[in-house]
DNA sequence: GAGTTGCGGCCAGTTACTGACCTGAAGATG
DNA sequence: CATCTTCAGGTCAGTAACTGGCCGCAACTC
């Protein structure tokens, strides 16, 4: 590792894996003069990081919070968690905070190292499926690369597998990811189709960023979510479920929070659209709603669902043998 | 901001905020000549960053995937939507990634600045509880204190109410956090009562690291989300669930995930546990199982939850009016 | 083939980094 | 209170590294 540069990075580092170090100690570590350590502790300083010192017996400098962020250095298993926790929060948090996960995420993917990237689709076949059912299998590199695309506004070739079976090769100007009822969708332009188009993006493979740029354009009713939501095909559709809650919008905000759509609502009544591309979700749905709940739209397969839980539960719980 | 190493990090940023960068505007935005930009950009690959380059007509400079990884530099938004995410994914996976999440979490909340904090605990307030009814509203940042403290093995006082209302100031050596039934739990050595103790995060307050380090101990019986188990209070444990599941293991596993405590199994029957700190929690796991159920032990709050829950489900799915 | 962009050698002037030595100041200890 | 430990930072001299300007070269695009 190389002079000066190397060193104060290596020190950064080296603040963030323990909370306190002797000079002494780093000194050692980074095979430089106790002076010199004093002045790359200076160095840091100067470039807005932090570095508190205690003098003393049992002295020594520590990285404080201060008034801009220094770069973090994450070591394997921290990148592998954060590959993986951004990419589930981006997944069930909605509007902005999904957004920052994404570029978040986007930056961790770009500079992963490719046997941590198979470490981490080992761990995501591995870890049990969050316990929706089906939570939305898309790999992580493939968002990962997608975001980056989107972020960067440069143009994307994929193969896509559409709801028929049809496979066809894509050509588009990635606009923004949104996830509806737990699925994750691409809003994209269409270079060959010349128009917009939603994508999923578990039915995306062999993402391939070119290294065309592209420029925005406005995106039509200037609401990405909504209008991927207007566009999703019958299948997609079917499971959604809509219904009266009895109950107010507060009790219910509280109870599901973004996972469903509130379509209007008065006082002691709410009417909620529930994307569910499960139909166990949707039961979860209904029973946590913990309120009196009128059914106005669903599938049958919901229903039935609905009727298994019902009687699985009145079952289990007549049965208590203890 | 100085020299040589300020400006090294400032491209490494760069390169981290846009994939691609034709060398002249890089070299206009650190202020320096064409040539030094080379020089800065062959410095990043000593360090071991790869830094992708092309040739020709709309060329420019890219961090590419490599050995190790670059500190991460991310921006405001980015760095709150870190620390709910990771917070949130340790609270949902158990085990080493659990750890590596606290570890990121950690490194993160260590650096945060403070007003990064206020926005983002008003962030987490205004963010819908995870829809399982109370989530363990842990303060993104006592959980982050408590996870460097432990990490570092640094002894921590704190202010604790008990579950019987008596509140205490307590001086321990944090070993390890732990989730069971969706709550966070410390288990320490509480260096008054000179034994193991095991402490709700949620019940913790005013958390404060003192700088003595202390040497690690084996935990008793080497494994410590058991212990903290074995020593739930009464009032925690009462929303335990134990059930027969008439079903495979494998399908257990994978419709359940590591929210449950699998007791014993053989081949289509199932003993689980679920630690439920809310009855509609129970209820979830209970309907999500997709299988034949008896109940073993329960709780009479979880038992009349199920039998709402049925009732809900079956009214609802009895009257669809589409 | 022409234009663009990155690569890296060379050179000379400047800068800054390093270790050694020293004085001071702040906290801990007894 | 005296003493020890540890960080702070001035100075100095030798060395190393950085910088910008120049160059010919190589790779890629149109």
């Amino acid at each position: 590792m190389s002079g000066t540069s190397g060193r104060t990075l290596q020190l950064l580092s080296l603040l963030q894996t323990h909370r306190f170090w002797p000079g002494g100690e780093l000194a050692g570590r980074l095979e430089v003069s106790e002076r010199t350590l004093r002045r790359d502790v200076e160095r840091l300083r100067d470039l807005g990081y932090p570095v508190d010192a205690t003098r003393g017996t049992h002295g020594g400098y520590q990285l404080g919070a201060g008034a801009s962020l220094p770069p973090l250095t994450v070591d394997e298993d921290e990148a592998i968690a954060l590959v993986m926790a951004l990419g589930a929060h981006a997944a069930t948090v909605g509007g902005p905070l999904a957004d920052a996960s994404l570029a978040a995420l986007s930056k961790v993917v770009q500079v992963l190292p490719h046997r941590l990237r198979r470490r981490a689709e080992a761990l995501r076949s591995a870890t049990v499926a969050a316990p929706f059912g089906a939570a939305p299998q898309v790999d992580a590199e493939l968002l990962g690369a997608v975001a980056l695309a989107t972020r960067d506004a440069e143009r994307l070739r994929f193969a896509y597998r559409a709801a028929d079976g049809a496979a066809t090769r894509r050509h588009v100007e990635p606009h923004q990811i949104v996830t509806v009822g737990r699925r994750w969708y691409l809003l994209a332009h269409d270079l060959e189709r010349h128009d917009w188009r939603s994508f999923r993006l578990d039915r995306m493979e062999a993402v391939e960023a070119t290294r065309a740029p592209f420029r925005r354009r406005p995106v039509p009713g200037d609401d990405a979510a909504a209008f991927v939501r207007s566009r999703l095909s019958r299948r997609d559709r079917s499971l959604q479920l809509l219904l009266d809650v009895h109950a107010d919008l507060e009790h219910v905000r509280r109870r599901i929070g973004p996972w469903a759509t509130v379509v209007e609502s008065e006082p002691g009544r709410v009417r909620l659209a529930i994307e569910a591309n499960d139909p166990h979700w949707a039961a979860f749905g209904v029973g946590n709603l913990d309120a009196d709940v009128t059914i106005l739209e669903a599938d049958d397969e919901v229903l039935e669902t609905l009727r298994r839980w019902s009687e699985r539960l009145s079952r289990a719980a007549a049965r208590p043998q203890d």
